[in-house]
DNA sequence: GCCAACGTTGGC
DNA sequence: GCCAACGTTGGC
């Protein structure tokens, strides 16, 4: 059982659209960054943990708590010539990038930025560092447990 | 809109 | 394999 950070602009999907889709779950589509991808493709097991975080926008912060759900699978959108994550180095045989499912658990307060950053115990996470760009960090349980504290009443 | 930080690309 | 140029991310 792991933990993760995902994160995703509200702007293009919000925690209010995850809880619309069937079966409150999101392919997670998109992805085009390495590391990024092998922690779905290589690591991540359903029944994850994931902290559902809204990133470029007013307020950035956790607003949700979702899981993983069933195996990574060969993201669609790599294949959709002429569309915005269309990769011409992918192909059926050999497909270049990869997704899981992703379903709300449950929405919650939201855990701004700042609430994070301010935090004794959260100063590890990767979201703080530096430069940090990465839109799926890893979370110690440890990190995971303090969460749970600070957003459940 | 700004800009620091970082990843990727491509010429050599 | 190096590295400059470029594009992207994401908080502010």
């Amino acid at each position: 059982m792991a933990y993760w950070l995902m994160k995703s602009e509200p702007s293009e999907i919000s925690i209010d659209d995850l809880a619309s889709f069937p079966d409150q779950t999101v392919g997670w589509f998109g992805v085009r960054n390495y590391q990024a991808r092998n922690f779905m493709r290589d690591q991540m097991q359903p029944g994850d943990g994931v902290l559902f975080y809204h990133s470029s926008c007013a307020e950035p912060g956790v607003a949700g708590l979702a899981e993983v759900v069933g195996a990574p699978y060969p993201d669609p959108t790599q294949f959709e010539k002429g569309e915005k994550y269309f990769d011409e180095k992918a192909t059926p045989e050999v497909p270049r990038w990869f997704q899981v499912d992703v379903r709300l658990v449950k929405k919650t307060r939201l855990l701004a930025l700042s609430e994070i950053r301010s935090n004794p115990d959260l100063q590890e996470m990767r979201i703080l560092a530096k430069g940090n760009r990465l839109s799926i960090t890893p979370v110690s349980s440890f990190e995971w447990r303090t969460i749970q504290k600070l957003i459940n009443p």
